[in-house]
DNA sequence: GGCCGATAGTTGTATGAGGCAACCATTCCG
DNA sequence: CGGAATGGTTGCCTCATACAACTATCGGCC
């Protein structure tokens, strides 16, 4: 059958998916170990808001836009920033145009600590791929992404869509 | 230069696997929602433990094998595993061999239950890659076997190794 | 122009995963 | 036999995350 191919294919998949999330893990412990500056975890939040237009320019990102795009609960995103506000990396402004909100952005000591570490991932990537050629990093990361726009958009409830 | 466009290659990879950690992460979200007699987390023990010999024959699998398999702390496998003995879904027996170790094995309601996580974890990713033809799917599934892999390698201190 | 619903954010509380260290029980080796 | 190593468990801690309740503000409507 068909079938049974498809499935045999997704358990491979899904297997590898496991491995891949062990050394996302590990990954991530050698880096909370090593840097432990970076209040491990709010990295992500650092790169989002540098993502977000850092410059005072942009909007501005405020905690419900980063909370949208991580598709983390706000308070969640709150605690993260209220972390990394306390250690001085990310700066909050009263937005003008709303009383409610803050404007997130980086401080200088915030951004030297993203680029750190985002130095020591890009080290660790570079050990890791020194064997990739360029093509297969490119094919590679394609994928990624095709694999994750699909997971997420039949994601929540296909319940609605599917009857 | 070239490792520039190295580096904005791993940037980019690494933007995409931050999406697929947050497409993960909403997967297992929907998962202990939908699935809530899977105590959650516990699936991958159950999984572990089917993967190395589920059967009495086999050497059976000690806490530490899985600790081991799966780069955890054996505590953080000894919980994992009460849990699912707890609720029945796996048997422990004295090893005659080592007094010390106990051997682990699926009970037939821990096979039900994880028979049914991996359908709906099938189901899952088959909505997701409905549109994937099967070359795409086994190409995906190497790279990121040797990504895992190759990542894992890198692992660790390279201090002793690089210096 | 003032009130009510919506909205941004924070905080309280809970859960689950994971780690480290201390501890028991056993086993293995000199 | 006795001490070092080993398998496991438990205590305790930290993080990440969620949900719910609450506060403060905004915005539209009468």
């Amino acid at each position: 059958m068909v079938d049974d191919a498809g499935s045999a294919a997704r358990r491979e998949l899904l297997a590898h998916l496991r491995e891949m999330l062990k050394a996302v893990r590990l990954l991530k412990n050698d880096m909370s170990t090593q840097h432990p500056d970076v209040p491990a975890g709010t990295l992500s939040v650092l790169a989002l808001i540098d993502a977000m237009g850092g410059e005072p320019a942009a909007p501005g990102c405020h905690v419900k836009d980063l909370a949208a795009r991580s598709s983390l609960d706000p308070s969640t995103v709150s605690r993260a920033v209220a972390a990394v506000v306390r250690a001085g990396l990310v700066e909050r402004t009263a937005d003008p145009h709303d009383g409610r909100a803050s404007v997130l952005g980086l401080t200088p000591a915030g951004r030297r600590s993203l680029d750190d570490a985002m130095a020591w991932t890009d080290d660790r990537l570079a050990g890791a791929l020194e064997k990739w050629n360029p093509e297969d990093i490119s094919v590679f990361t394609a994928l990624l992404q095709r694999f994750s726009a699909d997971l997420m958009s039949h994601h929540h409830r296909p319940l609605e869509a599917a009857r």
